[in-house]
DNA sequence: CGTACATTTAGACGTTTAGCTAATTATCTA
DNA sequence: TAGATAATTAGCTAAACGTCTAAATGTACG
């Protein structure tokens, strides 16, 4: 959760995950997408890659980023504990 | 989102988050169950606060702070279309 | 083999962050 | 109103972060 949550701490990152929803990525057309150098992206891409959101497969010339989504349902799991525990107990006021 | 992703960047956040899942608790009561100090909670509970994942209501001497888990819906949704996506379109592999 | 292309790594720089101690504000009660 | 208690604000420091430029790596192809 550490590393998840660190990765969607960035606007750009988050909407790297956006763009790889409907279709897989190169590195290159990631970078092309945003106003940031192909460093930055990149890096981006590495923290991605480490929080497990994203898998990279090199292709020749080419390395595909991936969305995976696997980590993302186990943050939805926790919030919804969050939210669930509050609909069974709505605090105090009634 | 960038405050809510902001908030939940963090640990003592999250746990804090999760200490008042089922129970409302005073700023003491939550500074008391973590190994930092008050001032340092307090940050936490201001940055929580403007991310309205929790909501503080003052009571006497006592300021007594409780879930809002409202934004946290939202994020969920966001996971939720990432994920769905991905399972409608499953990469290229097959 | 050497050049072009795609991408990453290295290193520097300014900003943000989480933590601390000390001081301050707010409220209750004797 | 003075003192005690609950909590926040202020100011500091060290670490982490995002971005940049420049250099390096990996791969394809004439």
């Amino acid at each position: 959760m550490k590393l998840l949550f660190k990765a969607l701490n960035d606007p750009t990152r988050r909407a790297i995950l956006d763009l790889l929803k409907h279709e897989d990525q190169t590195a290159g057309e990631i970078a092309e997408a945003f106003d940031v150098t192909w460093p930055s992206i990149s890096h981006h891409l590495e923290i991605l890659k480490r929080a497990d959101l994203v898998t990279a497969t090199r292709n020749g010339r080419y390395i595909h980023y991936a969305l995976n989504t696997t980590v993302l349902e186990e943050a939805v799991q926790w919030m919804m504990a969050l939210i669930n525990a509050d609909i069974e107990s709505p605090h105090d006021d009634d």
